[in-house]
DNA sequence: TAGATTGTTAATCGATTAACAATC
DNA sequence: TAGATTGTTAATCGATTAACAATC
């Protein structure tokens, strides 16, 4: 029996949902118990990494048998807290806000979007994937009234730390932030940036690094 | 005068295209020679970090004075390709293809999409931002012809699998997957997974930490 | 029992940070 | 010159991997 769990590191975060992934998409009933060895193998880990990492999330498998599927998956989604769902706001009404809104899985991430924000004046009012618009200038209160404390940031670059700052003002205490700029935010508000114009860099890098190796045909 | 530039990180990666993001929004002319210092205090990073990461892309600063913002500018561009810039594909014209194929930014940083493609029949032959939609059987062909060698999947994850294995045929070398599956590539592919769940652990979990460090309230 | 698999302890590796010398 | 800043070498830290004991 596995005692003190012991804190996690975000790479560590993606792996396990990626863990998640992989086991709920397995065909339902063929894999009662599964290794870490399959796991690792299908995903392309190291096995005692997988290990280690499910030793965080649960009470561990058993030797010989390995981890009871379901109560494996049981175990992530309440590690993730997929089973205690967070509300959240989204600001800014655009492709990708409208994208994100439409996204209907974010639920069974345990992320409720409840509102939206934007601040043109016709889409104020209008319903897009059954929330509602607000006009931005309506953030703090509503923020406040709904108790909502995840702000989803899909505006320009320019407007991004405005609209934060209101979202802040609302008592907001969680950014994710798809707007390509640097926003800053007070020590007890965490901010976690989607840089599309990183992940760009690292693709590239691979490509590049990968046409060396294997070479360009 | 630095020699051998050293590996670089994927983390390190991430960080330098923060520092390209960061001296392009400095007041014109504000700054001609800025500190590593500075940079490491404005993005709150340590400020030996910034000088490594920075000796990796250019031929340095110089002492007392820093380095000349715009020499570096352009250094870094070059380091990550965004002077030559590589042709895209993408498939799924969706609310999230959509929002990419509209965000025009992404020719700033060296990725020039250049058709789409979708499975729909009445989206098929129309224009979305300018680039014309294609039916996804056409994918490996036109790809060829192109000579396309990425491809951005913006498919439900039933299809991501497939739509992948067709860029694959065409000759695409690396996939951008925006599609929450696990896409198995050759070695000769590469891949970059645009993980939503992953990111929203992570913010979930910074969040509750957070918390529970400066209280509730 | 024998063997597959887990979980843990120790070793390795890589990235970050600290200390300091070089230099403009 | 003195001091700010760079760049490098060494130390630290954390994450990954290897080796192995425990166990069903």
């Amino acid at each position: 029996m596995p005692e003190n769990k012991p804190r996690i590191s975000k790479a560590a975060l993606g792996r396990i949902s990626q863990y998640l992934n992989y086991l709920k998409k397995l065909p339902e009933g063929a894999y009662p118990y599964i290794s870490s060895t399959i796991i690792a193998e299908e995903l392309g880990l190291n096995q005692v990494q997988v290990r280690k990492d499910l030793a965080c999330v649960g009470n561990g498998g058993k030797p010989k048998i390995g981890y009871k599927r379901s109560e494996l998956i049981s175990d992530i989604e309440h590690f993730l807290g997929h089973d205690d769902s967070s509300d959240a706001v989204l600001v800014g009404v655009g492709n990708l806000g409208k994208a994100l809104l439409a996204y209907g899985n974010f639920n069974k991430y345990g992320l409720n979007i409840i509102a939206a924000f934007d601040s043109d004046k016709n889409l104020i009012g209008s319903q897009i994937a059954g929330k509602t618009v607000y006009s931005v200038d309506k953030i703090p209160e509503l923020c406040k009234t709904l108790n909502v404390k995840i702000g989803i940031i899909t505006v320009p670059a320019s407007e991004a730390q405005e609209v934060c700052n209101r979202l802040i003002d609302g008592g907001v205490r969680a950014i994710w932030n798809f707007a390509p700029a640097i926003i800053s935010v007070p020590k007890r508000v965490v901010i976690k940036n989607e840089d599309m114009a990183a992940s760009l860099a690292v693709l590239s890098k691979m490509l590049k690094e990968n046409l060396l190796n294997y070479g360009a045909d």
